[in-house]
DNA sequence: GATTAAATCGAGGGTGCCCTCGATTTACGG
DNA sequence: CCGTAAATCGAGGGCACCCTCGATTTAATC
């Protein structure tokens, strides 16, 4: 289903433009940037904006699925971790470091997706790596045994609060946060 | 400082209708709720709304002072239990069991509040009480010993998240989280 | 270069929230 | 009862955001 006709060139330039300007305020101000702002960073018209993207959604759905990917990767590394453990562990401090890079991919992890479409598929292709991230973890007896998928969706709840809150002023903060949960998380401490 | 004149009758009346209307639009929808429906709720204008609390920030000076000295009554209690480490962790439950019943109290504490003096201050007061459960329960050598206050703020922003989140669809959720986070907070996971 | 469909522009309509203020109503003391 | 200060009312101004649409400009094609 390729498109039907071939951007003409100012507007494939237009498009690019947009794109831009849209990653580079979610990264800095999060999803709740107004169009406007996006349409002037990207030296264009708010009518222009509208042709090329109609609904914010739009503009998740070409953005974020991208961002989503490279926590793949992410996830790959940390499935070739020889020590589970490890693996999980620094799987989350890779995944955490990304929200606090990204404004607007905190926000589209911590707020339930409306229904980007493209977004919400690529959470799941996530989730699934996760959860084989806590089976591992857990099978080597290094997690405790309690520990569900729907805990790591409390957990990003939670981590993306204390980043966006603290990155500014204390741009450790979450690390360290992050520490004190991960620590109760060892086998030794489960039931 | 008593009032320069006592309240007409008429006005005595709607001034706790509003406040009445208030608490629970806030306990129930959060802070933002707007004046319109606070005004509605209480059956008065909107212009007598503002003759009363001309701004929002005097409702929250006006209600929550009381709700957080209930939160000094939770304090005492926690200091007056035998066993540090259980009071400690007392505390900590009954806190953001409030958190769960009330959103504006989840919201205020959540938020850094602008200057709203009366609440700043009960803070104020309130994180001295925990500061000295969270010393009593270091002492006794139950508490790892590189907790701190600061991380009892972060605590907060990430309880408030995952409340919100939660609360309605799952309402222990947050509890489990808690109990996770405690348990990495035990000496022995400590440095 | 002329033609034409595609793309751009930005004023402006709609919504929801904030808050004000002059006209009106009401309580209360004499 | 009456006079008056106190209190109430709600239309409406201001602002920020959403989005649309008819007029205009521009790129591509012959």
């Amino acid at each position: 289903m390729a498109s039907s006709r071939p951007l003409r060139a100012d507007a494939a330039r237009n498009r690019e433009k947009l794109l831009a300007a849209a990653t580079q305020l979610f990264g800095e101000r999060g999803l709740d940037v107004p169009m406007e702002h996006i349409a002037r960073r990207a030296e264009v018209s708010i009518g222009t904006l509208y042709a090329h993207f109609p609904t914010k959604e739009a503009f998740f759905g070409a953005i974020f699925p991208e961002r989503l990917a490279a926590l793949d990767a992410l996830g790959e590394k940390a499935r070739a971790d020889p020590d589970p453990w490890h693996g999980f562990v620094g799987y989350l401090e890779g995944l955490f470091a990304q929200h606090a890079k990204d404004r607007g991919l905190n926000d589209i992890l911590a707020r339930q997706v409306p229904q980007a479409s493209a977004v919400i598929e690529s959470c799941h292709r996530g989730a699934g790596h996760v959860a084989e991230l806590i089976d591992r973890a857990k099978l080597s007896g290094q997690l405790r045994a309690d520990f569900t998928m729907t805990d790591m969706t409390t957990l990003t709840w939670a981590m993306s609060q204390v980043i966006r809150e603290s990155v500014d002023s204390a741009p450790d903060e979450w690390r360290r946060f992050l520490a004190f949960y991960v620590a109760g998380l060892r086998a030794e401490n489960g039931p």
